[in-house]
DNA sequence: AATCGGATTGAACATACGTGCAAGGAGCCC
DNA sequence: GGGCTCCTTGCACGTATGTTCAATCCGATT
């Protein structure tokens, strides 16, 4: 049984790392690099690039002491929480806030995830952006777990959120537990029987032991629609319904109010994401959002204490620590 | 009364953590960063230069699994030691290699010093190498303490021992602990006397409990003549007594044999550099060496325990594991 | 206020780097 | 063994980056 020690790629690997010694901490320049592999620049131009997307080359920013910045302070004071703000020019629109913030939360994902620990994974925009640019982390008895399901009338959801699961697996080298359910039953009891089985519980199990959540957020009632609302999961009545709630967001397709309360919001009958009180027991629950256009959503779901580590583009942080 | 937050400063520092994230964590080119930050790229250039030299980047390369090369696996199989073997092509004449491997020790120093640890440091031309291009780390209660006297008949070696410490202690933000006195006295009872004093037993004590000591080797007998035996330290007939006494090398300037033995070396009792008793009880040891010239010197202090992390160029160390 | 020295800036230049492309190899199937 | 595809390599090109230099700014000093 070979592990990822087939000749070929260790060979690679072997002069990957030399080369990055050599790049990184001699500073020498890849034609010299070259010289001392008996090869070309490019090659070491691209073996240095694979190094890097290895995670073999861990590049990261150290915030010394004075660190955070006023932004990331007044967040954290106001709001008990640990805040991540991403520099994205006013400009910018928001698909390239969305992949900015995602690639920096990609980069930093392995600060946070390490051997022995389970994962609880959301699935839509923002965590498919994050999912192609993860720097992989090797890892050992690890677990990716999904935390709601993605089928719908049209389609299984397999492909998309699994695909989505799939790249989180590889990076960290985990496990990983699909939930092959719809994002929604179409009645509570068939959730409640499946709840039973010993094939689900055994994934809630999962869930509720959970070392860190990640997710976005999903905005109903604003411009851009998320995906899930885009996607068919919901007919035009049951939007509506969450209209009349007062819903302002979801998390991993169960929703909230304004003021962060849940109660009486029928559809999270039958969603199959994570009870918020099995989700606040959850030790780090990171939280990536971006685009002004979910503040009302982020707003409540730091109102219902959903998040601990928090992920947002620079012009939604500063909109947030506004007066509301 | 200011610390590193002088307005100035902090704002330079503040664009350039703004600028490492763009162009660590998000990919941007400087061009565009400089964009961002209303400047030019070449001052974005610099500004990045400036964040990688203070540290407020970082950059490790990891040890996945396999990482450990051969040769360093050899070394530490056969002497109970970490060892990093640095890569520097064969054709590299003694000052490339040792300037190769103080950079590479230089560059991964800061990941085993940390606040409130104590590192003692000797002083010769490989302290030097390294001194010169520690990248910074801020640490708290942490001490940096000279492990043996400099002066000698011509100077009081302040100049040159206090210029490597101060790069040490202004690199961590470390106490600096200076041993204001001769390499070697003329009469060993001047040691004991002194060695009774408060003021030196103070100094005495911080070696006895230091976390890290850090240090490269002499080698009296070899091609490359060390700073000791160049710098006016010992007298002709000292030095062949140190001949006629089996002596192979010094960790900062206390002498052993090939067998690391080191009793009954006259020249020891006169020594003002930490006994060999007191050295073992440090954790964590780390020695630099470089140069095939100092492998008689490297086997004796090997033999004698002094080492429990080594950092040796790759053509060193290839002799090493092979018989002796 | 004038002058000086040192630090900072952007333009221009010289390198260093990333990448498309065609050529060469290594496996694999027929 | 020939021919096939897929992967890897080095070259050449265009772009991105580091660095020098003159101009400018800033603060301190006279």
């Amino acid at each position: 049984m070979t592990f990822d020690t087939d000749p070929a790629q260790s060979d690679r690997s072997r002069d990957a790392l030399t080369a990055a010694h050599l790049y990184y901490m001699q500073d020498l320049t890849m034609d010299a690099i070259a010289q001392e592999l008996h090869t070309s620049r490019s090659s070491v131009s691209r073996l240095l690039s694979h190094a890097r997307e290895t995670g073999l080359v861990d590049i990261q920013i150290k915030s010394p002491l004075d660190a955070p910045s006023h932004l990331e302070q007044q967040i954290e004071a106001r709001f008990q929480i640990t805040a991540h703000v991403v520099p994205v020019p006013d400009s910018a629109n928001d698909v390239d806030r969305l992949e900015r913030v995602a690639l920096s939360v990609a980069r930093i994902l392995g600060q946070y995830f390490d051997s022995n620990m389970t994962m609880g994974i959301a699935w839509g925009s923002t965590m498919n952006a994050i999912s192609r640019h993860i720097t992989p982390k090797q890892t050992h008895n690890s677990q990716i777990v999904q935390l709601n399901g993605a089928g719908n009338m049209r389609t299984t959801g397999l492909g998309y959120a699994s695909e989505i699961l799939g790249r989180f697996g590889t990076a960290f080298g985990a496990h990983v537990q699909q939930f092959p359910v719809p994002a929604f039953f179409d009645d509570p009891a068939t959730k409640q029987a499946l709840w039973r089985e010993r094939s689900v519980s055994r994934l809630l199990e999962m869930q509720a032991i959970m070392d860190i959540a990640l997710f976005g957020l999903g905005s109903p009632f604003s411009g851009v629609v998320s995906r899930v609302y885009a996607g068919g999961y919901l007919e035009q009545a049951e939007f509506d319904a969450l209209g009349a709630a007062g819903v302002v967001g979801d998390v991993a397709t169960v929703f909230y109010r304004a003021d962060g309360s849940a109660d009486g919001i029928a559809l999270n009958e039958r969603s199959t994401g994570p009870d918020f009180t099995v989700l606040r027991r959850t030790p780090r629950r990171i939280c990536v959002v971006a685009g002004r256009s979910k503040l009302a959503s982020l707003r409540g779901a730091l109102a219902a204490s959903l998040i601990t580590d928090l992920f947002v583009d620079e012009s939604t942080a500063r909109a947030l620590v506004e007066a509301p």
